[in-house]
DNA sequence: GTCTATACCCAGATAGAC
DNA sequence: GTCTATCTGGGTATAGAC
């Protein structure tokens, strides 16, 4: 029952964020009991957590293995970003902001630290070894500017999400003006 | 009290998103009784598109006038993001997730036409003007994009804000690759 | 392990007195 | 216009039987 109730409760969060998910929510699409939940886990909280670790290894795992795989620099970036997409269907938006405002620091602070593992560094050694990076541009800043552009098609509703993303994804690379 | 209730729900919708905002607070800010709002209003949902259209307008009408004093296109964009941040703090992904997951279909069109009218138009009259835009980029595309950055850095939290909206920006016109 | 029952709290909204 | 009282429904969480 325990990853049962991660299965449900991961999709439950991703879609609506984790005020909008209650315990009764999950209990119901399981057909089990409300309370029962809380005999597999101490509280909300720690679902929301065990949820982000589990999905955060495979993330992790996956990215790095994406990025073996492509040869050159664009081609790497743009399977990752796919890669998240897909498997991602939610705002990460959403997801910072319940891990900022909602739970308790001490959770925030460790769900921060599964994302810098997981989701950043990948990203950052791709771009550790490109040469043809425009010299003024920090790593660590492009980085992070390429994941709010990944996290805004995420939970784009319509058909044509991925090649919005490409074209996303482009834009990054070359900007907008000549 | 009807302006003094939107003044004080702005505030809180900006900094907690809608389902996250309570009548009950609304009402204890303001020492009056929270049945005593639905004297002014029909219910929790109109305050929102109120405190939203008159937002739009406000915001609408000084994006306009900024574009009109810049002279070159990247200081027109600049001082409408600084705008934004300054005037916005809070996230618009929390806002678009509130629209299109809380509200009901009819309240969330209407919201979506006030930020076509008030947020994007503007940006997209400077980008119609500007010659300097490689070919390939399309303008609407474009600022959507810009859109998705700027939003980025309205409800962070630390004090290099303006230098990294800066950045972004910037990041945004020439893009990470020679 | 899963259940029923329930405590407790907080939400949005309405009725009706003043 | 603002209040008190209250309805209804939802939430998290706990106690204790089976």
């Amino acid at each position: 029952m325990y990853e049962e109730i991660l299965d449900v409760a991961e999709e439950l969060f991703m879609k609506q964020g984790y005020s909008d998910t209650s315990t009764r929510q999950i209990a119901k699409i399981l057909g089990i009991t409300q309370p029962n939940i809380y005999y597999h886990f101490k509280n909300k909280e720690t679902i929301y957590y065990q949820v982000m670790r589990r999905l955060s290894n495979e993330v992790g795992k996956n990215l790095t293995e994406l990025s073996a795989k492509a040869t050159s620099f664009e081609e790497k970036i743009l399977a990752m970003a796919f890669y998240l997409q897909q498997r991602h269907p939610f705002s990460l938006f959403m997801m910072m902001h319940d891990i900022q405002h909602t739970l308790n620091s001490e959770t925030a602070e460790k769900m921060f630290t599964l994302w810098s593992d997981s989701y950043k560094k990948p990203f950052l050694d791709v771009f550790a070894n490109e040469k043809q990076i425009r010299i003024s541009v920090d790593s660590e800043f492009a980085v992070r500017q390429l994941f709010i552009l990944i996290s805004a098609y995420l939970d784009s509703p319509e058909e044509r999400r991925k090649e919005n993303l490409k074209q996303s994804v482009q834009l990054f690379f070359y900007g907008v003006l000549n």
